[in-house]
Order: C-alpha cells, then sequence, then structure tokens
DNA sequence: TTGACATATTCCCATATAGGAATGTATTGT
DNA sequence: ACAATACATTCCTATATGGGAATATGTCAA
C-alpha cells in the first residue's frame, strides 16, 4: 500500500516543504497566484497544484479578483494539529524536568545517585 | 519528483496515521514490539519499518532489554511541529475574532453594516 | 469577436512508499 | 551447540506522488 493521498488530510498535506512556505506566505496576507511562483521559484503548475491540495483539505481559502486568484491561510484548519502536537507537551515537560534534575545532581558534590566508590 | 522520504523529516513521519497511533500508544510509557504489534493489529514486519522511520527522525528512542525492543516516544523530537503549527495561532485567533464580531454585527438591530434598504 | 493574461489541468516519468511473505539476526534457555 | 523467541530487513508490487511541458479554461480589454 502507497502512502496516503495528499488530500487526505492535513498531516499529509502539509508533509511537504513547499506547502508549508505557502502557508507562511499566504498567512500574512491574501496573494495571487503569481505572487506565489515569484515568492517561491517554482513553477506555475507546481504551485497550482500545490494550492489545489492545501484548497481540497481547506489549508487555504480562495475567491476570485478579475484575472486573478487570491489565495489566502486557513489558520483554522491548522489548529487540529497543533492540538495533537499538544498532547504531547507534559511528556517533553517532564523529559525536560528528568534532564534538568540529573544535571543538578551531577554538579553537586553531596551527591548520593551515584555508584559508591 | 515523488514526495519527500519519510526518513527526511517529523513532518513526513508523522504524516501516516499508523505512526501517529504509534506515537500516541508510546508516549504514555515504553512498549516492547509486540505489544504495538498486538495493539495496532498490524503486521510485525509492517511496525518494525514504521518504528525504523521514527526511529530515524529522532520520535522515538529504543533500548534493549534482553530478547525485546523497548521503544518510547522522544516527545521532544515533536516540539518543533507545535512551534511550527504555534505560528499560525495568532492568525486563527484574529479569525475567530472577526466571525464573533460579525455574528454580533448582525444580530445587533442597530446595525449600520449592511446595504442599505 | 479576438487577443492577451492568469490559472488550472492533463500527460509523462522517475521515485518513494506501505504492506505481506520470506528470510536474516540477535539473545536466551537448556 | 541448538532450538525457540523477538525483531529487523529484503524482496515484490500496486499506487501516489511532484515537477516540467503542453494544453485547456476563464476573464478582461479593445
Amino acid at each position: 500500500m502507497p502512502r496516503a493521498s495528499t488530500t487526505s488530510d492535513a498531516f499529509n498535506a502539509i508533509a511537504e516543504p513547499r506547502r508549508r512556505d505557502i502557508l507562511n506566505y499566504l498567512a500574512l496576507q491574501e496573494r495571487e497566484v503569481g505572487e506565489i511562483v515569484a515568492s517561491l521559484g517554482l513553477g506555475q503548475p507546481s504551485v497550482s497544484k500545490h494550492l489545489r491540495v492545501l484548497r481540497d483539505v481547506g489549508l487555504v481559502h480562495v475567491r476570485r479578483d478579475g484575472r486573478h486568484m487570491l489565495y489566502r491561510t486557513n489558520a483554522e484548519a491548522i489548529r487540529p494539529l497543533h492540538e495533537w502536537t499538544k498532547t504531547f507537551e507534559r511528556f517533553w515537560k517532564h523529559q525536560l524536568l528528568r534532564i534538568k534534575e540529573r544535571a543538578e545532581a551531577a554538579t553537586k558534590p553531596e551527591n548520593k545517585n551515584q555508584s559508591p566508590t
């Protein structure tokens, strides 16, 4: 079985670095495709295809303005990713705490945790 | 050009749902491969391969215990993902604010923003 | 209507899977 | 040393890309 399709969910969509670049770029303000192409130094068809993927999973919104298509990041769609990573927050805090404890224990001369001399 | 390899970075590694399942499972406590296989209902070779990917990008740590390999999630490696998604936090907060404002404006009878009758 | 311009889509291809089957490797018990 | 146990790796295959070239579609200006 191949990898899941990029259009299946946001996790797959952001796996591609160029798409993360696009999301960063479009977060600040609405942009037309031509601007994205110029900004990324990628081919226009490639950019259009990345935008298609992002649109399919709801990571960007579009509206037409004459011949231009204006895209912008839909930050709300990134929230679930943020929530998922957040569930691990307490674990890395614990890990840091333990590392800190060990460092302090190793520094103190009155340390009692080392193997007996 | 195909998608970047899963071993290239954490973003690609977590694009696979099964790997996210594994990370969730191993966050609470160290587990041996057999337990993961039983827990996920996936084949042993598949699990080993997923663990390999997670290990290559540093998302899990391993240690040997006799014939068993004990894996655990390295939450610290998830932190960069959390940070990246966090950069969008202010945007979704703004979006929510605007939605809220519109909702309130639409509710108030003294609304002045609608097109004139 | 006819161009011109801005995007989107299709076609083609080299590459990277994910899972299952088969096989290799490390470690323990006797 | 040898069988058994627990994993890891290799081989094979169907499928999903991502980029570039070529082409189609949509919209505006004259």
